[in-house]
DNA sequence: GCCACTTCG
DNA sequence: CAACCGAAGTGGC
């Protein structure tokens, strides 16, 4: 267990930090969605004992454990830093934290009534309603783990993403319901037809979770956005017979954390008024804010800060102990501040397209190999759905101990066929086999970034395909109204369009004479001759490789992502991204007084 | 670019 | 007996 490098300081166990490590470990045990509506009446302590004892020996449990001691030295760290930071002068990092406090509040848009609408219990809700009978019992959605269950379960301390054997010790009489997708993603197209008539341009979250912007909704109709979310909350359950609830605000952080304060089918509106806003915040805790999770809220707690009052006084340690992102993210929190542009998902372009598969240990290695051939395959299959190519090729792995490792590799090409997939992914698997002896798996998994599109037509500068006739109707109604958004710009879109459906053709049509066999390829590049290929850097494609129009090409590849670029950026402020974050550092062998000896570093206190 | 890790639903 | 899956993002090196 032991690493033979520096770490075995760190990382040294007393039975007596074990003893104390207990209750973290416990809470850890007790899963991501103990801030969910339905907790509250229940025995947590009774709950995390039962877990903790279900668990206990289990090699998950162990890896458990060992996360909650890495994390444990890592708060301790933290801890050590911060009174550091206490006896030096911080006034610099005060006056630049408070600068920067300003600055967002000169961004604060209080002119927009953003609401998130939430599904209670979905899946279950939707199961109810076939069979009326559930409603009285206890009874969740789920195999191996939980997806949704009940309200009449979570008395129990039953909760969703919870294995199925430990909510069973929580309550036996449990009814466990296989999951069936397609009646779910059929019912949530009810609902979304309903939130469609409120705004048109509404963001799906997920199957069950929307945000609208219902400010012009509210104009046109003279109505306040509580009546208006009041009469779309009874709309929804009279023709879906689903119950929703809702949380109105000013931005879409707020209003994400409002829907479950009145949960279920209630709604919560937290009113567009700075101070409102901000005695809302004091009092929450930081971990009801979306981008905040069980380890940094560990190590918020650790400095003082429980709620997001809590924030302010310690405004000038944060960049230093949790980087640049953190305080930024945090400072939005103290404010209240959040996005107020709800747009279709389908606007967002897609960084990865991946495929994973958990399995009983395995350790043979024919029989890894099989795995990889099916899993190369599931993806084929996901990258021709989804029309990409992968530049780079992740492999991902989950020991039998559930250490999880990745490795990647960039292709000569873009690859997405399976047999690709698996070619380029055995050297890396071969790799690890010879880095760790006696390897056994649980996981296997392929992801393919640095995406190319392999659409052919009417791919504009969103990636939204406007052409294509199977996209959806709710797609259709977003795409040509985004399009719409953009009218300045229509006759240079259009021709640009047009440019770069020509360029696919064209490209199409060349990679296809290239043929797709490493021989071919290869032996035109030791020739060198007129005909030789070469593929271009930014799009991947083969080209002949007269240099005129090779460079030409280039240049154009690079203008396209330079254009894309800059109609991303112009979609939203800055100031205002609230893109979770994630701010990690591993905990490695290198010694804490390391810091001392690099003054450049940013973050003077870790590593 | 590579990798570990966190977070979300 | 026994703990998911897919995607996105951050940050260190």
């Amino acid at each position: 267990m032991e690493s033979p490098g520096g770490l075995a300081d760190d990382k040294q166990s007393t039975p007596v930090q074990d003893e104390e490590n207990r209750d973290t470990l416990k809470y850890q045990l007790l899963g991501p969605s103990l801030t969910k509506a339905g907790q509250d009446a229940v025995d947590q302590q009774k709950v995390s004992e039962i877990i903790y004892e279900a668990s206990k020996g289990s090699k998950f449990f162990n890896h458990e454990q060992e996360r909650d001691r890495n994390l444990t030295v890592k708060i301790e760290r933290i801890r050590k830093a911060k009174a550091r930071l206490e006896s030096l002068d911080l006034a610099h990092d005060l006056r630049r934290a408070d600068e920067y406090l300003s600055e967002l509040e000169s961004t604060r848009d209080l002119s927009q009534y953003v609401i998130h609408v939430d599904c209670d219990a979905f899946f279950a809700a939707v199961e109810e309603l076939d069979r009326p009978e559930l409603r009285t019992v206890p009874m969740a959605v789920g195999k191996g783990v939980l997806t949704t269950c009940n309200y009449l379960a979570r008395k129990f301390g039953v909760r969703s993403g919870m294995a199925s054997f430990v909510a069973l010790k929580l309550c036996p009489q449990l009814v466990l319901l296989p999951q069936n997708y397609e009646k779910y993603t059929a019912k949530a197209k009810e609902i979304r037809t309903i939130m469609a008539q409120y705004d048109p341009l509404f963001e799906s979250a997920s199957i069950d979770e929307a945000y609208l912007n219902i400010t012009a909704y509210c104009d046109e109709n003279d109505m306040g956005p509580e009546e208006v979310v009041q009469q779309m909350r009874e709309e929804i359950l009279e023709t879906t017979k689903v119950s929703v609830s809702a949380g109105i605000a000013a931005n879409a952080k707020i209003a994400k954390i409002a829907s479950n304060q009145n949960k279920p089918n209630g709604q919560f509106r937290v009113a567009n008024d700075r101070t409102a806003i901000m005695e809302f915040m004091r009092e929450l805790p930081v971990r009801k804010v979306n981008g905040v999770g069980r380890v940094f809220e560990r190590e918020l707690g650790s400095i003082g800060v429980e709620k997001c009052g809590d924030i302010y006084p310690q405004r000038a340690f944060l960049t230093k102990l949790f980087g640049e992102k953190a305080f930024q993210f945090l400072a939005q929190c103290y404010l209240g501040l959040g996005r107020t542009k709800i747009e279709p998902v389908e606007t967002y372009e897609r960084k990865s397209v991946g495929t994973e598969t958990t399995f009983h240990e395995i350790g043979d290695k024919d029989e890894i190999r099989a795995k990889l051939q099916w899993v190369a395959q599931e993806l084929e299959q996901d990258m021709s759905r989804t029309q990409f190519k992968g530049r780079t090729l992740v492999l991902k792995v989950k020991l039998h101990t559930f250490e999880v490792l990745t490795r990647q590799t960039s292709p000569p090409r873009a690859v997405s066929l399976a047999k690709d997939l698996y070619t380029f992914a055995l050297p890396m698997l071969t790799k690890l086999e010879k880095e760790i002896p006696g390897m056994k798996l649980r996981l296997l998994g392929l992801r393919c970034t640095n995406l190319v599109s392999t659409k052919k037509a009417g791919i504009n500068f969103f990636g939204v395909s406007a052409v294509q006739p199977e996209v959806v109707s709710t797609a259709k109604t977003h795409t040509t109204a985004a399009d719409h958004e953009i009218g300045a710009e229509e006759a240079f879109e259009a021709a640009a369009r047009q440019e770069i459906q020509d360029e696919m053709n064209d490209l199409e049509q060349l990679s296809q004479e290239a043929g797709n066999t490493n021989e071919v390829s290869e032996t035109n590049e030791s020739n060198d001759t007129q005909q030789a290929q070469w593929e271009c850097p930014i799009c991947c494609r083969a080209q002949i490789a007269d240099d005129r129009i090779f460079n030409d090409h280039v240049d154009f590849c690079l203008s396209r992502q330079t254009i894309r670029q800059v109609a991303q950026d112009t979609r939203e402020t800055p100031a205002q991204t609230t893109a979770p974050f994630n701010r990690k550092r591993k905990p490695t062998s290198q010694s804490s007084s390391t810091f001392e000896a690099d003054p450049r570093q940013k973050r003077l206190f870790f590593q």
